[in-house]
DNA sequence: TCTGGGGTCCTAGGACCC
DNA sequence: TCTGGGGTCCTAGGACCC
């Protein structure tokens, strides 16, 4: 029988913040979404205040008086720091991992030839904790769906110590489908939940106990999937050498809704920037680009429109300049005047292996010039957006709030803690 | 006043082909 | 009355994840 654990850092982005402002500990602390939107990071302390996953902040404003709460805007930049740290610590000690999301990680423990997975578990726990300082919680089971429904009662107990080893004890299988809600379930989404409901299955047991014909029907063959890996069937292997990706994007809602052209232009032209960096530094070239614009969805009282274009390159490219121009084409055949955009975003898409790309004639001729390396090796080196190519003004209405940010401890040389002795 | 960003996979339907 | 059958490819949209 296989036997997959998920390793899933708790409330991680507000521990990432707790790490090097320790007075936080025990206390409220919530990270906002970008532009300081919404909750999506939330201490203990917080989720008991009753801090719902996803609350706007400004309909929370009065809780977080009353008691004090801690707010801090996302620090990308450190978590994804932290986030490295700790993934190295689980892949030194498992025989084959997967990073599955910034705060969680599967492992594949078939071939860990221990007397006591349970305790094996929970002496990884403690390693990541002492060399990482980041806490977490690891659920064990015979596929990667009952490897996540351990992991939840795992973080929801206070017996078992951060550990449920299902495999050791698959007796304890069906009571724990039954204490998870159908909803909680890792594949079942908010849509499926609803339409589960509805029909009288509550549990991740009931779900597991529904016809496979039926569950083929209603929710295709991802559904059918999730039902067998409940009832112990492995469909899901540990993936522990991703593709490639696809598609990369850069997308953003600005501060304010936009109706002036040149500040979108400009906000487009900086997602442009950062969308080839990032193609370049995953080393691929793409084949297409697509562009959008959207007005604010929320907003009842304004006329709404979302527009998009897209084009193909003649050759795949990672080079910003080659991106922008087809970006701005786009742009220029999208954009209408009259409306408050709100968001935009730019998509890179069949995105490929250079080396596979088909050399043309011309090609052979046109040698690369080195400006992007040099332009990512000075931003690399300096920080990011320190070296551009001049495509957008600085500064701006679309640029996004983040009203409480934590200093990049980790990734800058000026935001290194410093300790004072007494 | 105020609601994130970045992905994946699957399916249905249309265009087109022989 | 009767109106083929079986492919492929592409795209948009819908579900899900964190």
């Amino acid at each position: 029988m296989a036997t997959f654990a998920l390793v899933d850092c708790n409330n991680f982005y507000a521990s990432c913040e707790r790490l090097f402002q320790p007075d936080l500990r025990d206390r409220p602390v919530v990270v906002l979404s970008n532009n300081d939107g919404c909750v999506i990071a939330r201490s203990n302390e917080a989720k008991v205040l009753g801090i719902p996953m996803g609350a706007p902040l400004f309909k929370i404003r009065r809780l977080i008086e009353e008691h004090g709460i801690t707010v801090r805007s996302s620090n990308y930049a450190l978590y994804g720091d932290i986030s490295e740290r700790v993934m190295s610590v689980l892949g030194s000690q498992a025989p084959a991992h997967e990073i599955y999301s910034i705060d969680e990680c599967f492992l594949d423990l078939d071939r860990l030839a221990v007397g006591n997975l349970t305790d094996w578990c929970r002496e990884l726990r403690c390693r990541t904790q002492q060399w990482t300082g980041i806490p977490v919680s690891i659920g064990v089971g015979p596929t990667k769906t009952l490897a996540k429904v351990a992991n939840r009662l795992a973080k929801k107990s206070t017996k078992v110590r951060g550990v449920l080893d299902l495999t050791h004890h698959p007796e304890w299988i069906i009571p724990a489908l039954c204490k998870t809600a159908v909803g909680d379930v890792w594949g079942i989404g908010r849509r499926w939940s609803a339409m589960l409901e509805e029909r009288g299955i509550h549990t991740a047991h009931d779900l597991a106990s529904a016809q496979d014909g039926w569950v083929r029907q209603r929710m295709g063959i991802v559904g059918l999937r999730t039902v067998h890996e409940l009832r112990g069937l492995v469909c899901h292997g540990l993936d522990d050498q991703p593709a490639p990706r696809l598609t990369t994007c850069c997308s953003r809602t600005f501060g304010e809704a936009i109706r002036d052209k040149a500040q979108v232009h400009d906000a487009v032209m900086s997602f442009t920037e950062r969308v080839a960096e990032k193609v370049r530094h995953a080393g691929q070239v793409a084949g297409a680009v697509q562009l959008f614009i959207r007005t604010d969805p929320f907003d009842q009282n304004s006329a709404q429109k979302s527009v998009s274009g897209s084009a193909t390159f003649q050759r795949p490219t990672c080079d910003t300049r080659d991106i922008s121009d087809a970006v701005l084409r786009i742009f220029d055949r999208i954009w209408r005047d009259g409306y408050g955009w709100r968001k935009a975003g730019v998509l890179l898409l069949d995105l490929g292996d250079p080396a596979e790309v088909p050399k043309s004639l011309f090609d052979i001729a046109e040698q690369p010039d080195g400006l992007m390396e040099a332009l990512d090796q000075i931003n690399a080196r300096f920080g990011r957006g320190k070296a551009r190519l001049g495509l957008a003004r600085k500064g701006g209405e679309w640029r996004m709030r983040q009203e409480n940010l934590s200093p990049s401890y980790t990734t800058r040389w000026g935001d290194i803690p410093s300790v004072k002795m007494a």
